[in-house]
DNA sequence: CGCTTTTGACCAGCGC
DNA sequence: GCGCTGGTCAAAAGCG
């Protein structure tokens, strides 16, 4: 009897071990099917880098053609080179996208590489790293490329007639924010450094400016006001690119601006003093897209590769200020009924109001030896409340 | 003491 | 040409 209960529990044991076994076997398993997923798109990753890089090369080698046969072109290239700025575009380099359309005309192969381009298109208010992974400004090559290939890829083939070009905004683009906001400035993640203050017309709350400070030589100014209509409500205005890596946390919000100054500079400046964004639907893959999404009228959605990159709320352009400026309204109250739209403003929402303080950094990407929150103003805002969040 | 903010002055662009 | 307005500069003041 003994011997039986001994060899029942032997085999209970075995069984157990063999259940653990399994168990493990089975961990394994889907642990090696992580590292496969997680090999595979690194693979695809690599893949698409090494394209892009290619595409560079091609295009750089375009580039040594066009200006070996023609010097003229080489001398406007150099002078539209000074220019950092976002959106900013004189009638030369007008002419230069016109000479480049009508180059890859000639050159339908270069469409692949267009596109390419795009896939690759450099974020935060022009921010990019070269292969060296040193930094340098967005040069007039890439702002170029990045409009033409948005006028020849993403707009219909009206678009890319003589009028269209004259309209492309000459002067330096905007980026209006509007957003609910308690505190003195939003913080999106850069560092900023009062040099101004006014009283605007029209509007008794003054008007304050600010230029980034994370780079002595960045071009990039912000200005701040509130509506006087309801003292809530935040605006914000971004003019100029960042010639220098920005703080991880301030990436997301440029991404935002430097998407709207996209939208912006592809789009018809139309006289009007305001108007929404004509739809632009070509469902062609590998191809931005952006619609009005007609179940929320206050959000525009942009895809990418046919899945949803992000979303912009109620958006208007005007120019008929000196500068064409984009605005986002972030103030509309929004039923999101779409999930990952409120999911899209909620993250913007937080890269808005986000809390940065230095500790903010660790583990993360810093490129600036430099504080990033070092002003009176930001030691306030670290105190006072967050940005309230209206329906976020 | 060094950095930031304040604020009046100055300049450029635009409309009349 | 003149006035208005927006944007920037720079000296002074403030702050840690």
């Amino acid at each position: 009897m003994l011997r039986k209960d001994r060899a029942m529990d032997s085999t209970k044991k075995d069984e157990d071990k063999l259940n653990s076994t399994k168990c493990e076997i089975y961990e394994a398993k889907e642990e090696n099917e992580r590292l496969k997923r997680m090999l595979s798109k690194m693979m695809n990753d690599y893949k698409s880098l090494e394209m892009y890089f290619q595409g560079i090369l091609t295009q750089k080698n375009t580039k040594n053609i066009i200006a070996t046969s023609n010097n003229i072109h080489e001398e406007k290239e150099q002078v539209e080179l000074v220019s950092l700025s976002l959106g900013r575009n004189s009638s030369t380099s007008r002419e230069l996208i016109k000479k480049e359309l009508l180059y890859d005309d000639q050159n339908k192969s270069n469409k692949n590489h267009s596109k390419l381009l795009f896939d690759g298109l450099e974020l935060g208010l022009g921010c990019k790293f070269t292969q060296e992974n040193s930094f340098e400004g967005p040069k007039k090559e890439n702002i170029n490329n990045e409009r033409r290939v948005l006028i020849q890829n993403y707009l219909p083939s009206d678009y890319c007639g003589e009028e269209f070009l004259q309209q492309i905004p000459q002067k330096k683009a905007r980026v209006s924010i509007r957003a609910v906001c308690d505190t003195i400035t939003m913080n999106d993640g850069c560092q900023w450094r009062k040099y101004g203050q006014k009283i605007a017309k029209g509007n008794p709350c003054p008007r304050a400016y600010y230029r980034c400070t994370v780079s002595p030589s960045c071009p990039v100014r912000k200005q701040v006001q509130r509506c006087s209509k309801d003292t809530s409500i935040l605006t914000t205005t971004y003019e100029g690119t960042h010639n220098h890596p920005l703080p991880f946390s301030a990436t997301d919000m440029a991404s935002t601006t430097s998407a709207a100054a996209s939208m912006l500079r592809c789009t018809s400046t139309s006289s009007t003093s305001q108007q929404f964004l004509p739809n632009i639907d070509q469902n062609l893959h590998g191809k931005i897209n952006f619609t009005n999404n007609t179940s929320n009228n206050n959000l525009l959605l942009a895809t990418h590769n046919n899945s949803p990159t992000f979303y912009l709320p109620k958006t208007s352009i005007s120019t008929s200020q000196s500068h064409p400026t984009i605005t986002l309204d972030f103030t509309t109250n929004s039923s999101s009924t779409n999930s990952s739209s409120s999911n899209s403003y909620s993250t913007l929402c937080n890269n808005i109001k986000s809390e940065i303080g230095p500790s903010s950094y660790l583990g993360r990407p810093c490129y600036s030896n430099q504080p990033y929150i070092t002003s009176k103003e930001q030691s306030e805002h670290d105190r006072s409340v967050q940005c309230r969040s209206q329906n976020f």
